[in-house]
RNA sequence: GCCUUGGUAGCUCAGUCGGUAGAGCAGAGGACUGAAAAUCCUCGUGUCGGCAGUUCGAUUCUGUCCUAAGGCA
């Protein structure tokens, strides 16, 4: 008996904390964030997190779980999701997993089987010191002699996955080209999986706006205040879109209206990566956000769910 | 009114010593299996402001008109 699951995704800014937190209610449920970003406290107005007000009580996993410097990765991801699906489960009530990292959902519903290696932050240094030194090319060729199947598969400048494909041979004894798991095109979950989305246009528009509100709201301030605890610039989660750029413009490399841009910008080539995940995702059921309003978003999927599930 | 400098892809501009043109950005599509809000790949025909002239041939030269910015009155 496949335990039960609601998915809500789309790409960023379409709306999905709303929707999450109102189906929630409805179902007196409890939601579990699916975004990279999320996870780390002190990071709030640059990733659009909902506010302890805005959750409206509803209980929220897997936000504000990390420290700032902490580093995380998928196959984190999928297991504590997993604990929270089923402990959620256990209580007998439907979990909603809402968000927009396409890996992280897409992997925890297909059931990625990822190589064991773990990630060894001097191996990658000591790499990128080569390529600095002797160029990508060479550290291509490299993994072209351990693992020519992968070497084919990864271009010379996707440094990051040539990386990893080479950490994964030498540090683990592993080939990131070996045949995984074949998820016999089943899901893991007995899920019914939401997607929101809304003219493209209109969708870059509330974008732009976001950004905007998220410099009214002190988004400067925030980064300020992270890189005063002595918060590497170059953790993980500053690498974080509103997070890089403002403290490019801290340090005097851009204007901050130019960041402002560029984080829009960014934002908007984001949400385009996100709709292309999606798209490789055939079980989605699509909701236009556009052509109705919020309560009869909710409504349209409330009743779509107690299709799926029975519920009231 | 006169002078100067512009008018080339959605935007900013480059270029053609005359043989119908190309970058960046924007935008679009794609990849992705322990960094994923990361990382990476692919895609550029537009009356070269209008009209006329010279020419085998003009976006490129000449004239004229329109238009923008600046200067002089």
């Amino acid at each position: 008996m496949k335990e039960k699951l609601i998915v809500i995704l789309g790409p960023t800014a379409v709306g999905k904390t709303d929707l999450s937190i109102k189906l929630a209610q409805s179902l007196q449920s409890e939601i579990i964030s699916g975004d990279s970003m999320l996870l780390y406290r002190g990071f709030d107005i640059g990733t659009a997190k909902p506010g302890t007000g805005e959750q409206a009580g509803i209980m929220h996993h897997m936000i504000d779980i990390l420290e700032p410097e902490e580093e995380f990765s998928v196959t984190r991801f999928k297991a504590m999701a997993a604990e929270h699906i089923k402990a959620i489960n256990a209580a007998g009530k439907i979990p909603i997993l809402a968000g927009g990292t396409g890996l992280y959902i897409k992997s925890l519903l297909e059931d990625y089987c990822f190589n064991a290696t773990k990630g060894d932050e001097q191996y990658r240094a000591q790499l990128e010191q080569l390529a600095a030194e002797r160029g990508r090319e060479h550290v291509h060729t490299m993994l072209a002699a351990v693992d020519p199947e992968a070497a084919a598969r990864l271009h010379v400048n996707d440094f990051r996955r040539v990386i990893r494909a080479l950490e994964v041979y030498h540090m683990g004894g592993e080939k990131i080209s070996q045949e995984k798991n074949a998820p016999a095109g089943e899901l893991v979950y007995n899920t019914y999986v939401i997607g929101l989305n809304r003219e493209r246009t209109h969708l870059y528009a509330r974008i732009n706006e976001r950004v905007d509100k998220m410099f009214a709201d002190g988004l400067v301030e925030e980064v300020k205040a992270l890189l005063a605890r002595g918060l590497d610039r170059s953790c993980q989660a500053m690498q974080g879109i509103g997070y890089k750029e403002v403290v490019a413009a801290l340090e005097g490399t851009m204007t901050m209206e130019r960041a402002r841009e560029c984080i829009k910008q960014s934002t908007r080539h984001f949400a385009k990566r996100q709709l292309t995940w999606y798209r490789k995702m055939p079980y989605i059921h699509w909701y236009d956000v556009e052509t109705c309003t919020p309560q009869d978003l909710l409504a349209a999927v409330s009743k779509d769910i107690a299709g799926k599930f029975g519920t009231k």
